[in-house]
DNA sequence: TGTACATCAGTGAACGCGCGTTCACTGATGTAC
DNA sequence: TGTACATCAGTGAACGCGCGTTCACTGATGTAC
């Protein structure tokens, strides 16, 4: 009876095929149906090619028009939500430096926009950052999506003057320790969400402050 | 061909059975044999009742004789990798008690065995953390086999005088910090193996100094 | 302008597979008389 | 002591399901003559 009630969109309104010239539409349609489905996906749900082509509203095979294989599509949703993570934390960062943020004011913007991300979508979050549902894909290109991330962090650690108690002064080496903070507080919250939390954002503001020590 | 190596053990050993009486035992060896298989399995591996079978060298319905069904069985598992955990970081907190080390060293020796457990065996550590395989369980359990964990910790912290520039006094809110700091090194770690890590040990005492600022 | 044809954007049916689970059973072993 | 029977510890075959993938196809639309 729920089936039902989740085929009526589907089987009530049949698709109309893009115009000639226009195939290329659907591999876009495909990735954003993929990329719906995994944030509707619980924690162990199964992530198919079927639940993304019922999201899309096409049969099945159609997948295979524009991806060799299941996997060749999760790299492409893998290169999306990646992209779109760059972009919300450079947007985050923008808005901190508009308002006259240095680089400590604009690395916890970034902070504290990726701990918002990770909260507000847990299913993208554990595909980016906890290896759900993308297997160990052989592609070399996989590794690097997330590098600018990273990258950018170690960029800013770089502008902010070193504090006299800091433990470490390796700007690569904070950058890991304040990723895994951060991460360490949106997984947590995540994957074991019947604790008491406080508020993530303050835990992140916290963490962050205890590893880079800035100058307040 | 693989498949026939696999095989050999299953098929030409054949299992003999447990004496009258003594049938329980294969519900001890059902847990055992269902650890081992997460123990083997690949991030994104699917995990089944029918591996377990082959790997405890039983029929696969031979399940259903103390289990009413793969949850139970899942249940029965976590309770055994969480009461584990908890042994493990009590020996390290022994050993170190036994080195004379005080509350700070004996928090310390914990965090290190934690993150030891969780890069040697991933997969239990997944399990255990990232609600990996164990779906949405009802059973209110659940919640409470790492409590213990978390509540020797805030013990611990509570043990440890404050230093004058530390952030928080609250033991229990330093004690999610530390952990959240911990869990993101180890998750990290294991999620991202591409990257070039600093030995994770020194990334998670470092990160336990910088949250407990120990008068050292 | 009309028509045959090539091309394009998909689709329906089917495949083999592994899964959780059910069912009727087997065969060894202890027990009552 | 012998034997019928109950109990116990499992097993083999089968179910319905959803999965990734393959295959031959359909039907609309542009194009050459």
């Amino acid at each position: 009876m729920e089936k039902k009630a989740d085929n009526i969109r589907q089987t009530a309104v049949p698709r109309s095929r893009n115009a000639r010239g226009e195939g290329e539409k659907l591999r876009g349609e495909i990735i954003n149906a993929a990329v719906d489905v995994l944030s509707a996906l619980g924690p162990e749900d199964p992530f198919s090619l079927r639940s993304v082509a019922k999201m899309a509203n096409i049969a099945a095979p159609s997948v295979y028009i524009h991806f060799a294989e299941r996997n060749a599509l999760l790299l492409a949703v893998l290169e999306k939500l990646f992209a779109e993570q760059v972009e919300i934390r450079a947007v985050a960062e923008r808005e901190a430096a508009k308002a006259g943020g240095g680089a400590w004011e604009r690395l916890l913007a970034r902070s504290l926009a990726s701990v918002r991300f990770g909260l507000e979508n847990p299913g993208h979050y554990k595909v980016l950052f906890e290896g759900r549902v993308v297997p160990r894909l052989n592609d070399p290109r996989i590794a690097s999506f997330g590098l600018p991330l990273l990258s950018r962090s170690v960029e800013l650690i770089r502008e902010i003057p070193a504090q006299s108690g800091r433990i470490s002064d390796d700007p690569e080496r904070l950058s890991l320790l304040l990723w895994s903070g951060l991460h360490g507080i949106i997984s947590l919250r995540i994957n074991k969400p019947t604790l008491d939390w406080p508020p993530a954002t303050e835990l992140a503001e916290q963490i962050t402050c205890m590893i880079i020590q800035p100058q307040i």
